[in-house]
DNA sequence: AGAACAATAT
DNA sequence: CATATTGTTC
């Protein structure tokens, strides 16, 4: 058994996404402007919203702008800086408005443990891995809560079989309950989780997710490199919570929008005179017709991750 | 004051 | 059951 463990160690390694790999995952969840350019808006309110007043009504993520928005380079076709004066007045979207359930999409969960792996058991806490994952809209509170059922998950296999883990496309998996761990087993489980306090040194290298393509995300980015370069202070100045709409992706792939399937990422350079269609929202009704139903799940297609 | 964790609520 | 939310402790 110990000579597996050094066995997957290496792979593991191996299989470590590099800094670039990690970087560029941005996996930007909301896509707010996605979602408007698509007309994508809620089912709830019949309204057409008029494109001028780009006022998302009801669940309609408005995402606040946190960010420079003066950087925009060119999108002049929603102006978010100034909210929707008439009706809404002073009330802030993004503020008062409950975010959705955030769906822990395997390609999701993948950056979550490869951000745990890289930062080593130890340092992994929920606002390290936040920064590091670098997806936009996730909150330290949803990788919290993630990180305490992954935790679970990982404790629970330590006491079933020491021989789980199924390496990504392998297929081996050791889960005592497929149906309540299948997340978990769809990404690779980084050996070291499974054994103990690994008290430290893990002499992962604080790799820096350089700020590139993308405008926007800047804070994030920022305070990711901050973590990776030690920079508590910088850090701390970012800190600031963000609103946004729904996230997610499909299971397998295995869905039926006409225009949203699988989006490629052209990667165009600049001149682009419209945002990067690196993934497409998708809304779905959950409505179960009977009573209790109601409520609605916004996919987010992922950009061809896996 | 803020973050992590644990427990509880939806 | 999966997340969110809340409470507690460090």
């Amino acid at each position: 058994m110990r000579e597996e463990d050094s066995n997957w160690f290496s792979r593991w390694e191996e299989e470590l996404p590099s800094p670039e790999e990690l970087m560029p995952l941005s996996q930007t969840l909301i896509t707010p402007d996605l979602a408007i350019a698509f007309d994508i808006r809620n089912p709830n309110s019949p309204q057409p919203l008029p494109p001028s007043s780009a006022a998302t009504t009801t669940v309609a993520p408005s995402v606040a702008p946190p960010i420079a928005p003066s950087t925009q380079p060119n999108s002049a076709e929603f102006d978010n800086s100034g909210e929707l004066g008439s009706g809404a007045a002073g009330d802030e979207p993004a503020r008062t408005l409950k975010r959705p359930r955030l769906v822990w999409t395997p390609q999701l969960h993948k950056r979550f443990v490869d951000a745990v792996a890289h930062l080593g058991i130890k340092n992994a806490v929920p606002k390290t891995i936040m920064q590091l994952m670098s997806v936009d809209g996730l909150t330290r509170e949803n990788v919290a809560s993630h990180l305490q059922k992954y935790r679970l998950y990982l404790k629970r296999m330590q006491g079933i079989s020491g021989g789980g883990g199924g390496g990504g496309g392998g297929g081996g998996l050791a889960s005592a309950d497929p149906a309540t761990d299948h997340l978990f087993a769809s990404s690779p489980v980084p050996p070291h989780f499974l054994h103990q306090g690994r008290t430290n040194s893990d002499h992962f290298l604080p790799f820096v997710p350089v700020a590139a393509l993308q405008h926007h995300h800047h804070q994030q980015q920022m305070a990711a490199v901050a973590a990776a370069a030690g920079h508590q202070q910088l850090q701390q100045q970012y800190h600031h919570h963000r609103q946004v709409g729904h996230f997610g992706s499909p299971p397998n792939g295995q869905f039926e929008h006409p225009f949203l399937t699988r989006q490629s990422q052209p990667v165009h350079r600049i001149g682009a005179p419209v945002h990067n269609p690196i993934a497409a929202a998708y809304v779905e009704d959950l409505e179960s017709g009977t009573a209790t139903g109601g409520k609605k799940v916004l996919t987010l297609f992922p950009t061809g991750d896996d």
